[in-house]
DNA sequence: GTATATCGAAACGAGCCGTTTCGTTCAAGA
DNA sequence: TCTTGAACGAAACGGCTCGTTTCGATATAC
């Protein structure tokens, strides 16, 4: 996160100007730095056009040539975040469930301060058909990797073959994603073993 | 839900003054049912107090007066709807958690086309920390009577007495909440056995 | 009879919208 | 070498919504 290094004010000290009839790159940095920084002081609340390319010392015009949507230059700014996170393999499914719930979803999002750019992102989704697309693809992509760590269990013999491993996962991001978006993330992080083990094994003692 | 029964045009066909020193109801229903229309046909994009005002006949200090973000509002058309709704209490904790699910949540959220209403609110919290604070009490609140629930299983024998009740039902609120920020309540639907299974019983023939 | 609180209407200044114009900068191509 | 053309920042545009204030009319409560 080159953005984290920086101070938040000093994305460019000298005037830029035009390097041609090309795209500058300087510009689009500022710019997604910009709009970071003002996604996480204000959420999407404080987001606009005009603040970003206040921030960024840089004219609006330069701004809608190239992001057709806020929406995309808020999922530029999340796609910077999305750094080549492997998932956990620890070799035991309940193992890998903590890690995923807990490292990858509630404590990256705490960690990164990059929940306050999802829970954006997802509150645009809302309002903008474009972005619900968008981020539906993206959940399912997501779905896609993460569901591997069952078929992995499946393989070591953890849990049978027919296990539904959509289900599992989905319930993990929901809880996760619930948690978010409640602004409960901190208090959540005491309630993974628990999530997890619930999911796994259900209410203990349970007589249906 | 009288608002569906009127055609969404005649909120009022003569305008409405002051009726002394005190609250006009009648303005009171104009505006929820414009605030309710104006939700239903344009989602949290098109709604604006402007745009309630207009559509109601009323003036903006009118709203101003009685709700004072515009989240209160639109949390009041939601209450609207989900008045009058007694919990399941079937005297087995599945299918009580099954009518929950597919009955009290997803179902209603399709059915009334309320689902609508109730993304416009979550993705308001996401911008406005008062609307945030309003929907968490509201949260709180719907927990404490959804988790009788398990209470009653508990009084049953049919759970320990130790069961972790917020859990469990927040795990179920958590899948539905995800299925409908992503707009599919719809086929969510087939999954509410399988996912209240999944909570009471776990991954069936887990070996941990 | 008077005080008081409500109502709808209209207008206010402020902010952001998305676009256009302008002068500058410089790579690409003739 | 010289011209073309795209990208740059700055500024301004008309239009919209915001939340507030002012206003006259209304009718209850005291």
């Amino acid at each position: 996160m080159s953005a984290q290094a920086d101070s938040p004010m000093d994305t460019e000290q000298t005037a830029r100007r035009s390097i041609g009839a090309r795209r500058n790159p300087a510009s689009q940095e500022a710019i997604l730095d910009a709009a970071q920084a003002v996604l996480q002081e204000g959420g999407i609340a404080g987001f606009s056009i005009e603040a970003v390319a206040r921030r960024a010392r840089a004219g609006k015009p330069t701004i809608y040539r190239w992001w057709p949507h806020r929406t995309a230059l808020m999922l530029d700014v999340y796609k910077r975040f999305k750094n080549a996170r492997s998932f956990p393999d620890s070799g035991s499914l309940r193992e890998d469930m903590i890690s995923f719930l807990g490292d990858h979803l509630l404590g990256f999002w705490r960690g990164s301060l990059c929940g306050t750019v999802y829970r954006a992102v997802v509150a645009e989704a809302q309002t903008d058909p474009e972005a619900a697309k968008v981020l539906k693809a993206y959940q399912g992509e997501r779905m896609a990797h993460s569901v591997r760590m069952v078929e992995r269990a499946k393989a070591r013999g953890e849990v049978p073959r027919d296990t539904d491993g959509e289900l599992v996962i989905d319930l993990i991001v929901s809880y996760a994603w619930h948690q978010l978006l409640l602004g409960q993330v901190d208090e959540a992080m005491d309630n993974v073993p628990a999530v997890v083990d619930t999911i796994l094994k259900g209410v203990l003692g349970y007589r249906g």
